[in-house]
RNA sequence: GCUCCCUUCGUCUAGUGGUGAGGACGCCGGCCUCUCACGCCGGUAACAGGGGUUCGAAUCCCCUAGGGAGCGCCA
């Protein structure tokens, strides 16, 4: 059988994080199998339906690399469809006209729930012969009452569910519009999708629609329902459980492949491996070791995962992922004529691209001020004689190279006799404002002679003018 | 309330009748060390509970408990 799988998300808001696993799914799923996958966007509820929403789904399918083969379908260019196949349900008796008002349904459930019954319509106006005069009725599908729906899923294995515990649902509103059960059998019909890949809050639709489908004597797919994800309290992931936007996991600094790696080992797993490359994903990937218990979501892993992804990406694509942060803080990388060493001594220590451009930097832009803590504990005592005669020795240092850096470092230290500690120290926050970098051989030596020199020199004139710090000129203890 | 689904370390998971219940993230020690980070070594920690079946159950069956989802003229 030809797999065709479909992801259709309602654009009612973002492309979250549990939508944007079900779409790698059902990708994953359809690459694996050489199918084809199509793009629906659920639209039907106008209300809540907006195009931004459905410019941030494209958005956030492009940035994760998904794409689709087909489509996107809009459900709302299809009412036509939809009219006919319930004026087929109608004449076929497999639907009738319900003149209920809403009132008296609510009656009826707050009856039901006095009972302590499932509350579901039971169908009074199956046999009503006459119109309600003033009413628009709505259009109910016509249940089985008796026998049972099975459901042989994927992932859960078989589920049996009587038809006495499902009720007549409405399959069209009382303007005449779809509603979401009867759209999305139709549009699976006629997409003929062979793979129902989604989220396990639908399988209690699921025979709903199986019964739709029977009436309408069209051929089934195959089910395959997959969990949730949960957010740190055990509850369904939802807005205010923080980032859920894919397009956040951009801004904070994420690989979209990064995010997949992360994502698909939510629910699923390959053995105790758990960094992937997309492709080994899509070769490695089947619905049937997908588990059946929910995953809570845990953002430490993810970024754990990240950072390994950063660490194994070509230093020339991650240039590239980057250039985004980059600009934001104002950075022209491609200028940078050590870009390549800039993100390469800076990758290993970084866990977003946020933090290595963080990190990134001081190499890129002057040093405007310094961090008071770092001044405090690091620019004291003799720092400033030996910040001089660094300097010096940096001035006609040749070649310019992290090893020769590094013999200066340690004969200053030997000169001064101290530990490294407080020669690096003092340079690193003449360098960088702050009291963190790379190794400081290693960060000179990318920074280049010309600027280290210069703000070896700035930190100097910032001591003259400044009397609270300890001065170049006064001795130790003074 | 009713229906459906789920249940191995805090979290993600390996495990399909015989294991000292393994790995990963996190966390806690130690080593390394010019800061940060890495790396290395070590440690903490789980089969929800109760009944069966079996020579033997994390693995099979039942019950209980807990969690999740659904019960719309939303999708």
């Amino acid at each position: 059988m030809a797999v065709r799988t479909r992801f259709p998300p309602s654009p009612t808001g973002f492309l979250h994080i549990g939508g944007a696993r079900t779409a790698l799914f059902n990708w994953l799923y359809t690459r694996r199998h050489k199918g084809r996958m199509v793009l629906r966007i659920e639209d039907t509820d106008r209300e809540r339906s907006t195009e931004e929403s459905v410019q941030a789904i494209f958005e956030g399918l492009e940035w994760l690399t998904l794409d689709y083969d087909e489509g996107p379908y809009y459900q709302t260019r299809r009412m036509n469809r939809y009219a006919e196949v319930i004026r087929q349900l109608l004449d076929s008796g497999w639907a009738y006209r319900c003149y209920c008002t809403k009132e008296e349904l609510e009656a009826m459930r707050e009856q039901q729930r006095a009972e302590g019954i499932k509350t579901r319509y039971d169908g009074r106006c199956r046999e009503r012969l006459q119109p309600e005069p003033g009413v628009d009725p709505v259009v109910r599908f016509k249940n089985p009452r008796d026998g049972c729906v099975v459901i042989d899923d994927l992932i859960r294995g078989r589920i049996v569910i009587g038809n006495n515990e499902l009720d007549d649902l409405i399959i069209a509103r009382s303007d005449g519009s779809p509603t979401y059960n009867l759209t999305v059998v139709v549009d699976d019909i006629d997409m003929e999708i062979s793979h129902v890949i989604r989220g396990d809050d639908h399988i209690n639709n699921t025979p709903r629609q199986i019964n739709i489908i029977k009436a309408l004597e069209a051929p089934l797919p195959v089910y395959a329902h997959v969990p949730m994800i949960l957010g740190p309290d055990g509850k369904r992931m939802s807005k205010r459980h923080g980032a859920v936007s894919v397009t956040e996991y951009r801004e904070q600094g994420f690989l979209p492949h990064a995010v997949l790696n992360y994502l698909a080992r939510l629910g699923w797993s390959h053995g105790d491996d758990e960094l992937f490359s997309v492709e080994q994903l899509v070769n490695l990937f089947d619905i049937d070791a997908v588990h059946r218990n929910p995953a809570v979501f845990d953002p430490e892993k993810l970024l754990w995962v990240n950072y390994e992804h950063i660490k194994a990406m070509p230093v020339g694509e991650l240039k590239e992922h980057a250039r985004f942060h980059f600009e934001k803080a104002g950075i022209d990388i491609d200028a940078q004529p050590h870009w390549r060493e800039i993100i390469d001594v800076n990758r290993e220590r970084s866990k977003t691209l946020v933090e290595l451009v963080d990190r990134s930097r001081f190499f890129c832009q002057d040093v405007l001020d310094y961090d008071p803590e770092a001044m405090k504990k690091h620019v004291r005592g003799n720092a400033g004689d030996i910040l001089l005669r660094l300097r010096d020795r940096f001035s006609e240092l040749e070649p310019w190279a992290a090893n020769a850096i590094h013999a200066q470092v340690h004969a200053v230290a030997g000169e001064f006799d101290v530990g490294l500690g407080k020669v690096a120290q003092p340079i690193r926050v003449a360098v960088t404002g702050a009291a963190v970098s790379p190794p400081i051989d290693e960060t000179l030596a990318i920074l280049g002679r010309e600027k280290t020199v210069e703000r070896l020199e700035r930190l100097l004139e910032h001591l003259k003018t400044d009397p609270a710090q300890a001065s170049a000129t006064q001795p130790r203890g003074s």
